[in-house]
DNA sequence: TTCGCAGATAGGAATTATTATCAAGAGGTC
DNA sequence: GACCTCTTGATAATAATTCCTATCTGCGAA
């Protein structure tokens, strides 16, 4: 969908990112890591872990499962990728009482409710009105907490 | 946060969307299934399965831990609790280029791509504004693809 | 260019999360 | 109250992810 021509051009251009997070994070990289990267990124699906794997498996036989896992840790970790967040997680429950959203601290994990109408009421793009029947819709808002910020600070 | 006082006002009132749901779709209400929806009703937290079997085994201490994985199954296909997204997920990847933002469906869990620009470049709700260092926000909308209510329909 | 080492890898084993199996038990309808 | 079917508990099985450790290597310093 979102990368319709993983052309030569724009897979140079995602190389520069990775080359250039590296540079600045000490993050070495390795062949592993690069082939790990590209194929994510010619991927128009979102592959699991496993399914990477399986895809790098031709080219890079050796290539241990474990790696993938890290790798694509270390990636997140260095907001080269993401992984989604789409449900069908390692369940964390909540009754489905009033719509509210979620704000998450990347380094404390700590999730936080809060409630925002004007989205709610918002209605859904044009690109997708005719994607079949919406349900409902969710804003998860990914950030660091006052607590974590304040123990970079004084720690 | 949400649901901050969990008078028995609202507690019953929630209980009457358990009997509810029960009734209409046939789905027996067991002390087990109350307790489970009881403890999800009354936690601040977004607690997992296995932390919910946790709290529940001094009431009901013969309670299994695949009941109550299956109990939080059957509540969520009858929309009574929902799974969070929230990423730390049962990992789906993909790299960090363009935002987007995603479409699930429901029935066949595919995941699609689309772009919100009027989304992306709205604010964050006036609650949350001092919450800590906000650094990027993600929609996830679900419902049925046309696809899969062709099907319904056809099928 | 070469060297040294902190950080990275492979491979397998270990953990953790979740699901399946199946016999026994209990809602809810008549 | 009896019956039928859906649920449960216990245990086993599977899937997803992480740990362990011996070995290797990218890359900055010399």
């Amino acid at each position: 969908m979102t990368k319709s021509m993983s052309s030569d051009y724009s897979d140079s251009h995602l190389l520069r990112a990775l080359r250039e997070a590296c540079r600045i994070s000490g993050m070495r990289l390795t062949p592993q890591r690069l082939e790990v990267y590209r194929e994510l990124a010619r991927s128009e699906d979102h592959p699991s872990a496993e399914e990477l794997h399986q895809r790098l498996l031709e080219r890079m036989p050796s290539l241990s499962l474990d790696t993938v896992y890290r790798t694509l840790a270390t990636f997140a970790r260095h907001g080269l990728i993401h992984k989604l967040d789409t449900a069908e997680s390692q369940g964390r429950f909540e009754v489905a009482d009033d719509t509210h959203h979620h704000l998450v601290c990347s380094r404390c994990k700590e999730i936080m409710d809060f409630h925002w109408p004007g989205f709610d009421q918002s209605g859904v793009p044009e690109e997708i009105a005719h994607w079949g029947r919406i349900e409902r819709k969710n804003a998860v808002i990914y950030g660091i907490c006052n607590k974590c910020l304040k123990k970079d600070r004084t720690g």
